[in-house]
DNA sequence: CAGTTCACGATATAGCGTATCGTTCATGGC
DNA sequence: GCCATGAACGATACGCTATATCGTGAACTG
């Protein structure tokens, strides 16, 4: 992510806290910041050790954590749950309705991108869901792929 | 899961792994016993207790992972990559052909269904993700739901 | 400016998973 | 039957992920 476009990101979500009456601190807009920069999803501890790199400052686990939630509670970051991950929102600047996130995750190079998938084929999973006896809560889905240059390079 | 359908369910485990040419040992017979009989999926060490309780001697956390990475490579076990736990597999005497399993997990009592989903809403979903230049490789859903009983009990 | 709430630090601990090396046991060729 | 081979399993150690708890300090509010 180039400056520009991190920065608009940045005080977007800070605009974002702002509505929602929470604060956004120094150090959750420097995790943000750091997942935004990230060419792949990160875990609670490599943030750490990457905002020691980044900030000159280290920061306990325990913190990131904490902050991770908060970040995740205002939809500025969503977790991977099955690579025990982090991946900043990428629709924090948008101006479309955030819909529900779906992750499509490149098993060899890690990288993520957050898709929309077409609403009738959510609504057809969760008519199939009602019929099996379950109500869909979560529809978050992580789907294990190859993205266009790992699969082109296999 | 009842005595009957237990005892037929792993003479087909048993059958299967004679035909692929692997051993059902003893342990892992009765690990995947565990998790037959198991409402819930279980992790790693929570078997090793189980299996503690059940057959009255220990097994090394180490021994339980080898046996699940077995059993998975039998398709008799699945791991539920967003819990960390594992289930056993719902089609082991079943006729039909192994599908790609889907999960339904409850949110509250953690009961798992494994459904076959609508193959023409997979395809929809491969195809949505073609488009967005990924290519599917395990196409295993975990969708996070309440089941009847939780959901009509909120 | 006093009180309350929220953010954060420090420490401890639990749970999940892998690495490595050694030992035992089953199996097939002789 | 006997031994060589490889598979299964045990023991120990370690690293990563996450939560619990208690304390401190900063920020907002009346």
């Amino acid at each position: 992510m180039n400056k520009a476009k991190l920065k608009k990101t940045l005080n977007r979500a800070e605009e974002h806290c702002r509505e929602h009456g929470t604060r956004f601190t120094e150090k959750r807009k420097h995790i943000l910041q750091l997942l935004l920069q990230s060419e792949v999803p990160l875990s609670a501890y490599e943030l750490a050790t990457h905002y020691q790199s980044a900030f000159g400052e280290t920061i306990p686990a325990m913190s990131v954590y904490r902050i991770l939630d908060f970040l995740m509670a205002e939809t500025l970051v969503h977790k991977l749950n099955s690579a025990n991950k982090y991946t900043a929102c990428e629709h924090i600047a948008c101006d479309h309705q955030h819909e529900v996130p779906q992750f499509l995750i490149c098993e060899r190079c890690q990288n993520v991108k957050e898709v929309g998938i077409e609403p009738s084929i959510i609504a057809a999973l969760a008519d199939e869901i009602e019929r099996a006896g379950y109500h869909l809560t979560q529809p978050q889905i992580e789907l294990h792929c190859l993205c266009e240059r790992c699969f082109s390079a296999s």
